[in-house]
DNA sequence: CGGATTTGACCCGCGC
DNA sequence: GCGCGGGTCAAATCCG
């Protein structure tokens, strides 16, 4: 924790005051907790509601690597949520907070083996604030729109 | 048709 | 011990 400037916390409502900037962004070292969630892989066990399949059970993953999961909060000042870094999202639910009139969003990015989070939160008090944050380090490069070639190419050979 | 998105249900950790 | 909150996934649906 070198620079704490910003609380985790964005119940401050001097966090609007952004005197202009247009957006603030601040960094924030979050390492997960030892024995908390784990986002290394995608081991979440997940509940049946009956029929029990075959399915390896829950197995946490622990101990295994201890890297740090470096945890971004970005405060941007937008009427969309869709904030789009040039990576490709996957939104993956939606819940409210108790604190925020309106849901909370869950992203993820779409690649193999790129476990990257995203949560993008508005602020009730100003709709024009939207606070994302990001967990996870990208290991691959931005595939934006020129590099949608390959899948253009493949969409066409369809209609072929 | 494929991919992305939506909603509901489920699970886990913590608080009381 | 039970309840609540938060977070995630799965299946169904919609769009291009």
């Amino acid at each position: 924790m070198s620079l704490n400037m910003v609380p985790n916390s964005y119940a401050s409502t001097d966090l609007e005051g952004a005197k202009g900037n247009g957006f603030l962004g601040l960094m924030q070292e979050m390492e997960a907790p030892a024995a908390s969630l784990n986002v290394d892989n995608i081991s979440q066990n997940r509940g049946f509601v009956g029929s029990i399949t075959s399915e390896g059970r829950l197995e946490k993953k622990r101990g295994e690597k201890k890297i740090r999961k470096p945890k971004y909060a970005f405060q941007t000042r937008s009427q969309v949520d869709i904030l789009d870094d040039g990576y490709r999202w996957r939104k993956y639910g939606q819940k409210a907070v108790k604190n925020n009139k309106f849901p909370r969003s869950y992203y993820r990015c779409t690649h193999q083996g790129c476990n990257v989070k995203k949560q993008v939160q508005r602020l009730t008090k100003d709709e024009g604030i939207v606070v994302t944050t990001y967990e996870g380090t990208h290991s691959h490069q931005i595939e934006k729109s020129t590099d949608n070639f390959e899948h253009i190419l493949r969409q066409m050979q369809i209609y072929s």
